[in-house]
DNA sequence: ATTATATATAACAAAATTTTAATGTAAGCA
DNA sequence: TGCTTACATTAAAATTTTGTTATATATAAT
């Protein structure tokens, strides 16, 4: 993983909100009330829980959710009209490993 | 470690030029000229060096050796009109252990 | 077809970050 | 003493980030 990548992921992470919710993601059942169309949570979690669980407004969520997006850290899936965001667990692992070898 | 201070760290590594100051700190040896006065690395690195090597003015990088400090990833030593800046490799490990379990 | 829900995008205001020029301070040297 | 060097602080401008309201879009429900 390069330094561009690191930067773009530390940038995401140097927000409280953004920081909890990769950590509210790690667990959704603990942190999420079920999804009654899917009925799990392989896709993680839908953006309106995350949303209420944060207690920001709609917009600033679905920005957040898409600046973690594009620096990797989430996976979007869109399902009908909900779209479930999922940690990126390879890109995780692959961060932390580089701030070992590079910090 | 504590969330707060996990988020000041990111704060603090969002940005390329801090960012990069804790890399050439690792090695003084390979990234910076000799310390005439001192003979040795032992305090790590004079802020005249590191803002040289950046490129950026004084006060900036002033600036950004405060921010690091006060996020605990740097040990200031002021010795005579010198202050070093050296890597504090105990809150940086504590750092990513912490990334490691918590992340 | 109309209405409601989930999400995305646009436009914008407030706050924080980035960076510089100017100035202050403290130590060393002529 | 006065000059120079290293660093810190202040003031200020430009840019970025944070977050909201308003609006658009897409799907589902009635």
């Amino acid at each position: 993983m390069n330094s561009d990548a690191i930067l773009e992921i530390n940038k995401a992470l140097s927000n409280t909100t953004r920081l909890e919710i990769l950590k509210w993601l790690k667990d959704p059942e603990a942190n999420f009330p079920p999804h009654l169309e899917l009925g799990h949570f392989d896709f993680g979690v839908c953006g309106q829980n995350i949303q209420d669980k944060s207690g920001l407004s709609q917009p600033t969520i679905s920005h957040y959710l898409s600046v973690m997006h594009k620096a990797g850290l989430l996976i979007p899936t869109r399902h009908g009209k909900w779209t479930y965001f999922k940690r990126n667990e390879k890109i995780i692992a692959e961060y932390i490993k580089t701030l070992n070898k590079e910090l």
